[in-house]
RNA sequence: GGAGAGAUGGCCGAGUGGUCGAAGGCGCUCCCCUGCUAAGGGAGUAUAGGCUCAAAAGGCUUAUCGAGGGUUCGAAUCCCUCUCUCUCCGCCA
């Protein structure tokens, strides 16, 4: 959420930002509702002002043994009046405040104008794709091939979009969520937690707006509890209305779970395998930053997760995300997509944005500066990586003419040594 | 599932209708004193808003004692609903 102060006293300058990624910031609705606020508020406060006032003279006239029965009839004479403007300023601010969270945030300035993520700049290329001397399969046929992927079992449980791994290829899995974990907290210093699955409505609001994109989660009926589509939820809501001490930042977080989105609108996009599945388990960085080192830390996380793919000799590149393409929360946001054989394209494994204070604003999540004086953290998170897409990128990028495929190097001693996943 | 207790400022904790935004303590900040250290004395120290002001300072003002509603001229305090925490019993992976 953006802080009003800043859409009141520079409205046009936040609305021609917000325009650079497709946001058409409803400046006359802001304006009425503002007009409205302003008068309604401060007619209430004045008539509150008046009640509170002679509410002590009642009480030093009762002290004293007089008659305090006029006084009491003069507040009596406005009480219709007060109430039925402070319901009404009740209304305007919930309307305000819902219209403020309604808005995406501000990008940063280094973030490059654009409309999709055809505009989206490459950073860097890291590795080179492999040339193959056979043809190339994707990774359904690599893994059914094997046997050790089952999509047919996955629908009859539970429809489209879920997947059903077995021996090597669960274990593989398993593996990599444990490397990804061993490599930020050994090497990165970000401590490991376990979460809830389920997180209230409140917490889905605190880093993202419910309000948008409800239809994108799924909801335990009658109660207000989501499953999360990402570790982010819960995560970054440690901090919700709290006043972290300064000198305990920045606070880094690294959590293994399972993500849950229900992709309604991508009908029809990427059906087949484990690209685009309801349930994925997924390792999330997530760090609470002073708001002066924010931008820092944005390359120093995504860095964390680029370490991964080096370690794992997967070919990958990173985009900056242009203002047209980036997330509702985030201030700027680096894409990193690895390089999948059986798409011949590079596909996103993880995002790694800035949200600045957006998020922290929602959630009332605070530090204690030098100066004693409570402000708003700065938020990040980055995917440190999507498991499910990362074993797709490695049954896809280590395959063999004769349908196997190699482990690489850094993940055999989670496996016992095992060099390769064969049909057996 | 049953019974009971509780939720107050950065922390602990007092406060059962009236100058209470809240005693006291701890912590923190500043000052004084003391030849180091330790101890002592004094002052200050919640948050989010609104209006005013060119702006800062300042001034005026509102709300907030788990959340929401109610009673009242006036609520931390009384009533209702909810949430969470703790204790005991039952059940249970």
């Amino acid at each position: 959420m953006l802080d009003v102060q800043l859409l009141r006293s520079e409205l046009q300058a936040v609305a021609r930002r917000l325009a650079d990624r497709g946001y058409i910031f409803p400046v006359d609705e802001f304006a009425k509702l503002e007009a409205a606020r302003k008068a309604v508020q401060t007619e209430t406060q004045e008539l509150q002002a008046e009640r509170n006032q002679v509410s002590t003279q009642v009480a030093q006239f009762k002290a004293k043994g007089e008659d305090a029965s006029q006084l009491i009839a003069k507040v009596n004479a406005q009480a219709d009046r007060r109430k039925a403007l402070e319901q009404e300023l009740e209304g305007i601010q919930a309307k305000l405040d819902e219209f403020l969270r309604g808005i995406p945030n501000v990008p940063h300035p280094s973030v490059p104008a654009g409309k999709s993520s055809a505009d989206n700049p490459e950073m860097r290329k890291v590795g080179t794709p492999r040339t193959f001397k056979f043809t190339v399969k994707d990774h359904v046929d690599i893994g059914e091939g094997l046997g050790l992927l089952d999509f047919a079992t996955a629908s009859k449980l539970s429809g489209a979009r879920f997947s059903v791994m077995k021996a090597g290829i669960a274990q593989l899995h398993r593996a990599l969520a444990q490397f990804m974990l061993d490599v930020h907290t050994r090497e990165h210093g970000y401590t490991e937690v376990y979460v809830p699955y389920l997180v209230t409505g409140a917490c889905a609001d605190g880093v993202s707006s419910l309000a948008k994109f409800k239809d994108d989660l799924f909801k335990v009926e009658g109660r207000d509890l989501y499953l999360i589509p990402t570790a982010e939820y819960p995560v970054t809501n440690f901090v919700r209305e709290e006043i972290v001490p300064g000198e305990k930042l920045p606070l880094k977080f690294v959590c293994h779970s399972p993500c849950f989105r229900s992709e309604a609108g991508s009908y029809g996009k990427d059906t087949r395998g484990m690209i685009r599945n309801h349930q994925f388990d997924k390792v999330e960085l997530v760090q609470i930053v002073h708001p002066q080192s924010s931008y820092d830390r944005l390359e120093e996380l995504t860095a964390h997760a680029e370490v991964v793919l080096k370690r794992l000799e997967l070919p990958y590149r990173v985009v900056t995300l242009c203002t047209g393409d980036m997330g509702f929360a985030a201030a700027k946001t680096y894409d990193i997509e690895v390089w999948l054989p059986g798409q011949q394209a590079y596909r996103e494994i993880s995002s790694c944005s800035n949200f600045e204070a957006f998020q922290a604003r929602r959630m009332q999540a605070r530090f204690r500066n030098e100066k004693g004086k409570t402000e708003f953290v700065h938020t990040l998170n980055g995917s440190g990586l999507a498991v499910g897409r990362t074993l797709v990128a490695l049954l896809e990028n280590f395959q063999n003419a004769d349908g196997s495929v190699t482990v690489p190097e850094a993940l055999r001693p989670y496996l016992g040594g095992v060099a390769a996943l064969k049909a057996s």
